[in-house]
DNA sequence: CTGAAAGCGCTTACAG
DNA sequence: CTGAAAGCGCTTACAG
């Protein structure tokens, strides 16, 4: 049995397409009630689904929206599998659909920029994750369409921007480890980029070390990628300066390779070094000692992002820069030392 | 400047949108050597892209395959933050992208079974993954589209099923623990489902008990959810009894919990008590101390859906059952005791 | 309040 | 080998 059709409707109800489609679409005050009535009853009786693509092709408002997130570096694979980017995507996703939009999810990686999908839909509006070269930024730009982009720097009047108050964030974090007693801190994060997050996180650990009296130390900082592997890597280095006390990891991925790395090597955590993280993944409550962070609520983001998009589109008045908060949430990595007085 | 469609290629070329549609869809026999060449250089010239959507409508592929997901159970959030899930979806969409389709990402829960989106955007073809009651399958099924089920062990003609044989690999992982020095195992899992792979995973496990004479008791057995809250809680139970020397998991992020929560409790891990998982998701290796487990490719697993999918879409013959093998990681979660021989 | 007509960007028989 | 025509399922002026 083919689908049911708008026609189909029109025919056992008979009326138009014109007016089936006016009652569809809740174009009220050009029907009568008694039409209203009698469509929708067809229109349930006959359960009938709108055909989208063929909205789509009149309307051009395909109410689907572009979400961008970056590849793997190795095999072209979505960075889904990282929690944060999943998380993230699972806000947004829910308050699209929220809002009646449905997300069309595309990878890119920095060689490779495939805006076709995008643009074979049809999409309304994009939202990009993650930090890339200009190419990206012009390519996405010559799109003409709404768009979001999340923990970005790039000054761009034409883009809508999601951020974090990343400095101070990195500056709460530093102080509440040197309230703690701590004051050789170490910062370990991914690549500083002059866009990205980092070099404000960065800032603000300099801020704060400075702020107390602090000399800034660069042999302390260590920068290379937002993984596992690399937070491992630094282990060692780290556990051979035994003057070290605390590291600042500039996102829990690194924190928790960190703190695996450290454990292999017989330190205990948070007794001989403490660890404190950035963003509050799920994987941070399940490690032994549980992770303290700094939490950016990536969820709640996620549907920030998605709301805030769709109010866009909705002709709504939406505020060019939005930051969200950011709160600390202690539990058991780090340790209290010296005479310290305590928050 | 508006889009360019294919009578702007067909004017700027003068031929008709039909020998244009002929050339871009490959049907070179219809047209003449010159004239594909001629075509083509104005296809490049003018930057065209094919809407999809007015493709789909007129020949009612649509390029796109839908995912069907669990949401989670509080808020109608996609299980994305899942790893185990994030990772699979991240396998599906770059093989589907490969094979020139893409991925439109929806959830279900038991209560609320919205298809909808699916039906609204025509998607060829269907993948699901997760268990769930027989309304869901006779609704997707009343779809008629090709559909692939993931890790479900219902019994319908019309679905083609990627499976593990789970009972093995239960199994195995029982025997591995045996061949250890272990005889008071305890197994943590979800809750036991007919169509699940909870049920084949605990006949595994009986299976390599008596197989080495070891009487089955149901003390040892504790199912709950497939979350690591649940592992945590059962942690105590177990700790309590110092006669269990290990634990088998259904799911690594139960593993994750319990080691979490005996660890807690005090109790070292391998050195007291052995915990092995099942799935390999990324977590286990970020874990002190590393989980061993098995491994099922949860990656390819789900590249090899794609590309199933993808073939019978493509009128291939593919086998109605796949099953894709699974393979023990041995990591430092499991400790030999007694005098037991190492395989 | 209701309907006839055109058209969105394509593909697909069909004719020549 | 090339083109004229119809039509996919809708929405949108426009006329009445």
């Amino acid at each position: 049995m083919a689908r049911v059709t708008i026609k189909d409707i029109a025919r056992t109800a008979r009326v138009t397409p014109t007016t089936v489609s006016n009652v569809i679409n809740g174009r009220h005050a050009r029907v009568s009630k008694k039409t209203i009535q009698h469509v929708r009853q067809v229109v349930a009786h006959l359960g009938y689904t709108p055909n989208q693509t063929a909205r789509s092709l009149v309307s051009s408002v395909s109410k689907l929206v572009g979400v961008l997130i970056p590849f793997t570096e190795d095999r072209n694979k979505l960075l889904l599998d990282n929690p944060f980017y999943g998380e993230m995507v699972s806000g947004i996703e829910s308050s699209l659909r929220a809002n009646g939009y449905h997300m069309m999810l595309a990878g890119i990686d920095e060689g490779n920029i495939d805006l076709a999908p995008f643009l074979q839909w049809n999409v309304d509006a994009l939202i990009v994750l993650g930090v890339y070269q200009d190419l990206l930024y012009s390519s996405v730009r010559s799109l003409d369409l709404p768009t979001l982009l999340i923990d970005s720097y790039v000054r761009d009047d034409h883009f809508f921007n999601l951020r974090l108050d990343d400095k101070l964030a990195a500056h709460q974090a530093t102080t509440h480890l040197i309230d703690n007693g701590h004051r050789r801190i170490s910062f370990v994060a991914g690549a500083i980029r002059e866009d990205g997050v980092i070099a404000r996180r960065h800032e603000g650990y300099r801020a704060a070390l400075s702020e107390r009296g602090i000399a800034y130390d660069p042999d302390l900082v260590f920068t290379g990628s937002v993984s596992f592997d690399y937070g491992k890597k630094v282990a060692s280095a780290i556990a051979s300066d035994p003057s070290i006390t605390a590291a600042f990891c500039a996102a829990d991925l690194i924190a928790t390779g960190l703190m695996s790395g450290l454990q292999m090597e017989g330190r205990r955590i948070p007794e001989d070094i403490s660890v404190m993280g950035f963003d509050n993944i799920s994987i941070g409550k399940m490690l032994y000692p549980a992770l303290t962070t700094v939490d950016q609520g990536i969820l709640a983001r996620g549907e920030s992002a998605g709301s805030l998009i769709t109010s866009a589109l909705a002709g709504q008045a939406v505020p060019k820069d939005m930051r969200t908060p950011t709160t600390i949430i202690e539990r058991a990595s780090v340790a209290t030392i010296g005479n310290a007085r305590r928050g």
